[in-house]
DNA sequence: GGCCAGGTCCAAT
DNA sequence: ATTGGACATGGC
C-alpha cells in the first residue's frame, strides 16, 4: 500500500542519481529502492506526485529536503549562463539529508574511486557486516584486514579510524557547531580532509554553503571561472562562496552533474561571455579581501 | 599497459 | 604554502 505526497520543484531521478548518494537501486524502470540507516523503502514519482511505501510522509519530506525553497536557492546561484543551463537541465535536484555516519563512510570510500565501485564497496560492507540491509553501524564495521578482503584497499585503515571516532560520538555534536568547527571536527578523522568533510557537511548536515572540490569541480571551475588557469582548492572554495553565496553547495552539485554530461561543451566555450566582467570583478574583490585580511593580521 | 579515478597523508622544498 | 609520490584496485 503506497502513500503519496504532492511535490513541487522536485525530481526524484536527479536527486538520487546526481552522485551525492549511493544507497539506491532500481526496482524497475521508475521505482527506486532506497536505504537510509535502518529504513528501507520504495519510491517513485509521477509528475507532481511522489509515491512511497514503508515510510511516513514526514520522513520523505525530511530525507528529500522538500522543505528547501528550491526556486529561491536556484535564483540565488543562477549567476551566469553555465549555472543557468545546469539548473535547467537538472531542475528538481535537491541536496539530501543523509545519515552522518553513512555519509562519512561513503565519502571515505569514495577517495580516488568512481561511482560504480563506491556503490559496490558499500554494498559489500553492508552484506558482510550489516544487519539486514542496514549499512554496518560503527561498532559493526569489520577490521582493516576484513575490509581489505572486501577490496577497499588503502581506504580500509581510514574506515576503521572513522568507525572508532564515530562510535566515540564524534559525529553527534557537529549538528550544533558552526560550519568551521564542524569541518575541523570531521577533519580529525584520518582519511577525512577538506573534500570529504565538505561532502559530509553538505550531504548530511545540511550546510548548504559547503563546496566540495573534487577533480571534476576543480577542472570545471578552472575552465569557467579562472580563464583555464590553475587555482588552488582554497581559492576555488573562496571564490565559490563569494560568487554563489550561502547556497554554494547547491551550485557545486548542479555543476558536478552538468559538467560530467557536458564537459566537451564547457571546454569548447570556456568562460560565459555575458558575465566575464562580473566574474572578473568578483575575483578581484576576493583578492582584495584576502590582501586586507593578510594586512590586518598581527 | 599506462593512466586516472568525487583524495589524503607525508616529506621535501 | 606548494608540490610529488605512495597508497589498492579497477576500468578504459
Amino acid at each position: 500500500m503506497a502513500n503519496s505526497l504532492v511535490v513541487e520543484d522536485f525530481s526524484l531521478r536527479h536527486t538520487l542519481e546526481c552522485g551525492q548518494f549511493f544507497r539506491w537501486n532500481r526496482a524497475s524502470e521508475d521505482v527506486y529502492e532506497v536505504q537510509r540507516k535502518d529504513v528501507s523503502f520504495r519510491v517513485w514519482q509521477e509528475g507532481g506526485r511522489l509515491y512511497f511505501t514503508d515510510v511516513s510522509a514526514g520522513f520523505v519530506k525530511q530525507f528529500f529536503s522538500l522543505d528547501h525553497d528550491l526556486p529561491a536557492i536556484t535564483r540565488a546561484i543562477d549567476r551566469d549562463p553555465w549555472m543557468h543551463a545546469a539548473i535547467r537541465r537538472y531542475w528538481g535536484l535537491r541536496i539530501l539529508r543523509q545519515d552522518p555516519w553513512e555519509c562519512t563512510a561513503a565519502f571515505v570510500t569514495s577517495i580516488a574511486s568512481n561511482i560504480p565501485r563506491i556503490t559496490r564497496n558499500i554494498e559489500d560492507m553492508t552484506g558482510a557486516f550489516g544487519i539486514g540491509r542496514q549499512f554496518p553501524l560503527p561498532e559493526e564495521l569489520g577490521s582493516e584486514q576484513r575490509l581489505r578482503a572486501l577490496r577497499l584497499g588503502f581506504r580500509a585503515k581510514y574506515l576503521v579510524d572513522a568507525a572508532r571516532l564515530a562510535g566515540a560520538g564524534l559525529l553527534e555534536d557537529i549538528e550544533s557547531m558552526s560550519e568551521r568547527d564542524g569541518r575541523d571536527a570531521l577533519m580529525v578523522i584520518p582519511g577525512v580532509a577538506e573534500k570529504v568533510a565538505d561532502c559530509v557537511l553538505l550531504y548530511a548536515y545540511g550546510r548548504l554553503g559547503a563546496f566540495p572540490v573534487d577533480t571534476w569541480i576543480r577542472k570545471v571551475m578552472r575552465q569557467i571561472y579562472f580563464e583555464g588557469r590553475r587555482a588552488s582548492d582554497e581559492r576555488i572554495r573562496h571564490f565559490a562562496s563569494h560568487y554563489f553565496g550561502r547556497y554554494a553547495g547547491y551550485a557545486q552539485q548542479y555543476l558536478y552533474v552538468y559538467s560530467r554530461e557536458h564537459w566537451d561543451e564547457i571546454a569548447a566555450k570556456s568562460v560565459p561571455k555575458s558575465d566575464t566582467a562580473v566574474i572578473r570583478d568578483l575575483a578581484s574583490k576576493v583578492m582584495t579581501t584576502r590582501v586586507l585580511a593578510r594586512a590586518q593580521r598581527p
